[in-house]
DNA sequence: GCAATAGCAGTAATATAATATCGATATAGT
DNA sequence: ACTATATCGATATTATATTACTGCTATTGC
C-alpha cells in the first residue's frame, strides 16, 4: 500500500528531458550559470509552468524568485535521472540494412548507451563484424546476455520476424527493447518496449504534406 | 471560417495506422477477407472501439455488425491516408554516420518516401555517392529542392548546426522537417516537424531499466 | 539605507484532449 | 425466430497541459 513513487515521471516528461538538457548545456556553454524556466520555455516553444514543474521533477535544489534555477545543477540532475552518467549495454538482434546503421551510428555512447555485439539468423552475416562490432548467431544470445549482464535489446529485423525475437530476448533476461520494427509486440509484465516506429513518423509527415499541398492548390 | 477539415485525424492515430496497416496485411495474407476491430485490438493491445474509431475515420465503407471490416478496403484506405501509394521526394542533410545509415536503409521506399540526394558542409563529403545518392554542397539545396519540387527534408546533423540547416530548408520551400538531430527546432507557421529524437527513447528505456533493476534490487 | 516594483518560483484550479466504458441497434448463424 | 457478436453513438474517466493566483527575491528609485 505504500505507494513508494519516490519520483514518478510521466513519459513524455521523460521524452522532454533530452531537449532541456540540449538548451541547457548550450545555455551553460555560452556563460550562463543561472538560467530561468521561462527562458528555457520561450527556446523550446513550451509552457513556462510546465519546464518549471519537469524541473521540480528531477531536481531537489528549488529555483530562486527572479533568478532562476543553476544550470550546472539542472544539468547534473537530469542526467543523473536520465542515467546518462552509467553506461548501458546493450544488445543487437537484426545485421540488415538498418541495424548495420545504428550499429556505425557512434552518437549513442553521449547517452550511456553501448552495443555490445549484435545478432543475426543469416550464416553470411555471423562471424564477421560490422564497426568493430561482433556479428553473432542467435544461438549465443542468451549466455552473451547472461554473462555480460545486458538488459537492452535493440530489434532491427523485418516485421515478420520482430515477435520471435522479442520473445528470444525477453527469455535472455533483457528487460527493455528498443523495437524499430513496424509492428507491436507482446511482451509479459514488466518489460517495457520503446517502438521507434519510422513508418509511424513517416505517416505523420506525409499526411501533412498532402494537406498542405492540396491546400496550396486551393490558393 | 469555413473550417474545411474534411478528415483531421489526431496525430496518434495516424500514429497507430501503420500499426494497423501492418497487423491487417498479415491478416490478408493468412487469407482472412474480413477482419473485425476487436479481433486487430487484442492483437495489438488496444481499446476495441478505438480500434473502431480510426477505422471509421480514415474508411467510408461502413463495418458490418457481426462480422468486421473488409481487409483489403481497410488496407487501401489506409494507404491512401497515409499517401504511401504517392512517393514523397525527400533530401538528406548531414552525411555524418547517422544520415549516411540513413541513405543506405533501403526499407523508407515501403512507406513512400525516397531521397533524392543528400547534401554536407563538409567539401570532403560532397562530390562523391553515399548508396547510389548523390552528396552536394549546401549551395545546391536550394535549387535541388525547387527544381525536384522537393517538399520533405531530413536532417541528421549536430544539434549545433541543426536551426540553421532548418532555416537553409524552410526557405528552399521544404514543408515538412523529419529531425533527427536532439533538439528544438524553431519553424514558421505551417512547416510540420516530426522529432525522431533517439536521446528522447533512450531517455524513456534507460529510466525504466533503473527502476527495474533497483526494485530487482529490494526483492 | 529603505520602500516600491518587476520578474520568477511554486501551488491550485481549470480546460482540453485522449482514452475507456456503457447502452442501443443491427446482422449472421443456428 | 432466437442468440451471440459487432458496430455505432453517447457518456464518463483519466491524464495532461494551460491558466490563474500567491508569495518571494532581487533590482530600481528615492
Amino acid at each position: 500500500m505504500d505507494k513508494n513513487t519516490p519520483d514518478s515521471i510521466s513519459r513524455q516528461a521523460l521524452q522532454r528531458m533530452p531537449y532541456y538538457l540540449q538548451a541547457l548545456r548550450a545555455a551553460r556553454d555560452a556563460g550562463a550559470e543561472i538560467i530561468s524556466a521561462p527562458t528555457v520555455a520561450a527556446q523550446l516553444g513550451l509552457n513556462e509552468v510546465q519546464v518549471r514543474k519537469d524541473f521540480a521533477s528531477v531536481s531537489d535544489t528549488a529555483g530562486k524568485p527572479k533568478t532562476g534555477f543553476q544550470t550546472s545543477e539542472l544539468i547534473a540532475a537530469i542526467e543523473r535521472t536520465l542515467g546518462y552518467d552509467n553506461t548501458n549495454d546493450a544488445v543487437l538482434v537484426g545485421a540488415g540494412s538498418l541495424g548495420r546503421a545504428l550499429l556505425s551510428y557512434r552518437g549513442f555512447e553521449a547517452y550511456g548507451l553501448s552495443i555490445a555485439a549484435a545478432f543475426d539468423v543469416d550464416p553470411n552475416l555471423t562471424g564477421g563484424e560490422i564497426s568493430g562490432k561482433q556479428v553473432l548467431p542467435m544461438s549465443k544470445l542468451s549466455s552473451v546476455c547472461h554473462n555480460m549482464n545486458i538488459h537492452i535489446g535493440i530489434i532491427t529485423v523485418p516485421a515478420s520476424q520482430a515477435q520471435a525475437v522479442c520473445d528470444a530476448l525477453v527469455s535472455s533476461g533483457i528487460l527493455a527493447i528498443w523495437n524499430f520494427a513496424p509492428m507491436h509486440l507482446n511482451t509479459p509484465e514488466g518489460i517495457l518496449v520503446q517502438n521507434e516506429n519510422m513508418a509511424a513518423s513517416l505517416a505523420v509527415l506525409s499526411k501533412h504534406l498532402s494537406e498542405r499541398l492540396d491546400s496550396k492548390l486551393v490558393d
